[in-house]
DNA sequence: CTTGAATTGTCGTATTAGCGACAGTTTGTA
DNA sequence: TACAAACTGTCGCTAATACGACAATTCAAG
């Protein structure tokens, strides 16, 4: 991959767009490719955070695995998507697992190339420390959902939560398709397979969504909204 | 409440334990005393953020409101707990409401000397930015708890952090003692007053905890701490 | 000490959802 | 096309828990 894929994508992320073109640059030259097979470890929990990943294709699972074995999933990154950014900032192990769900480009900053950006241009600290912030909200909405929504309820957010990442933060739309099983989506909402596949097919009688293997497509993207609000 | 009661509290809190003592004072003389009788609002979602909290005496709760209009509640603030934060850092609007459980004493740090203060010394950033990763990391676990424990393993777990913020992180000993009704640990667990109360006594029988009316002591702290281990 | 309010203890019932089992369907690969 | 592996659909049983009802207990204010 060459700089000039890499360049355009840091300048369109969340994370770096709003920033100075010489910084840009400075990152697109720091930055380095990670090519991962289908299982491969980014890092694991208790690691020490070496650096701050950007998805450029294929998927990321981050997740946690519990005293008995059992791996619970707390999310897929899609491209576009960036994570591993906490160890970064207050220089902690990391907190949870990430291993590669299909086949990955990343692309990593190192901690040591961000940290420099950060002494050569103390001005970007208030950027960043919005961007933690709306890491926080968004980690309060999920308390929030889990607290107030039934499982259905909850198997919307999530719907809706893989649609929007899917395509770089893109508006859904209905007719948006997503491929995910049915056994990863109770993994992610700590439930069963039998019943996310109740679930699935209660939500196409009501012609909210339509399920065909691995694959769902929204149909009705407002009602799907409605039934995930708090 | 004197300069003097301020000082001590400001320069022993984790939030700015750590900075000099010239900005300490700074604070200290900026920081205003507010009395709240039980049941005032100190902040609404979508408010506009002003300023963080300190809790001096008393506990504030910090809560959602389901549509159906049941409360969700988060959790309670007490002495020594800091508290909102978040829009300070983002500017955004309050993400949950506030109240006075008790009649409370807060002291209160205005968004505008708060912003002052990072202007002149912007050297505290990345102080401050390894305090929001902490309540990152503290609401990363809830997380794992909701998803990995039952719900015995949960109201464990609310015990020992209500235990914990007690003292101003006092360490736990056995014998430590707190009060909180059976009904608000099932609006914080979001689950029923029946159900606590039967593994409230459950707990009892194992000689974990010891429970009479409004008041739970904890007998056997490394128990209660494997019973909510992930 | 008395009394009312708040809190707790304990039923029974209904609902939700986890889970094993197994058959049916689709997909990728040769 | 053929076949194996992965995924999905469905049934039945069981465990967990929400919730209404009501009695018992404790607390706090006179």
């Amino acid at each position: 991959m060459h700089l000039d894929t890499i360049r355009p994508i840091l300048s369109q992320s969340p994370w770096f767009k709003s920033l100075p073109q010489d910084i840009i640059e400075q990152l697109v030259t720091a930055a380095k490719l990670k090519r991962l097979e289908t299982g491969q470890l980014v890092y694991q929990k208790h690691d020490l955070g070496d650096g701050l990943y950007c998805v450029m294709s294929g998927k990321v699972r981050l997740s946690n695995v519990t005293l008995e074995g059992k791996e619970l999933i707390l999310t897929w990154m899609q491209p576009g998507n960036w994570f591993g950014e906490i160890s970064l900032f207050d220089g902690l192990p990391r907190a949870h697992d990430a291993h590669a769900e299909t086949p990955c480009e990343l692309l990593k900053i190192s901690s040591h190339d961000f940290k420099a950006l950060l002494v050569e241009h103390p001005t970007l600290y208030p950027h960043f420390m919005r961007l933690l912030c709306q890491r926080i909200r968004t980690t309060f909405s999920f308390i929030d959902e889990t607290g107030s929504l039934s499982l259905k309820g909850k198997l919307c957010g999530r719907i809706l939560l893989l649609a929007e990442g899917l395509e770089h933060q893109a508006p859904i739309e209905n007719g948006t398709t997503l491929r995910i099983s049915q056994e990863s989506l109770a993994l992610m909402l700590h439930s069963s397979r039998q019943t996310v596949n109740k679930l699935l097919q209660e939500l196409q009688a009501q012609d909210v969504i339509q399920v065909h293997y691995g694959q769902m497509t929204i149909i009705d993207y407002m009602k799907l909204k409605t039934l995930c609000q708090i």
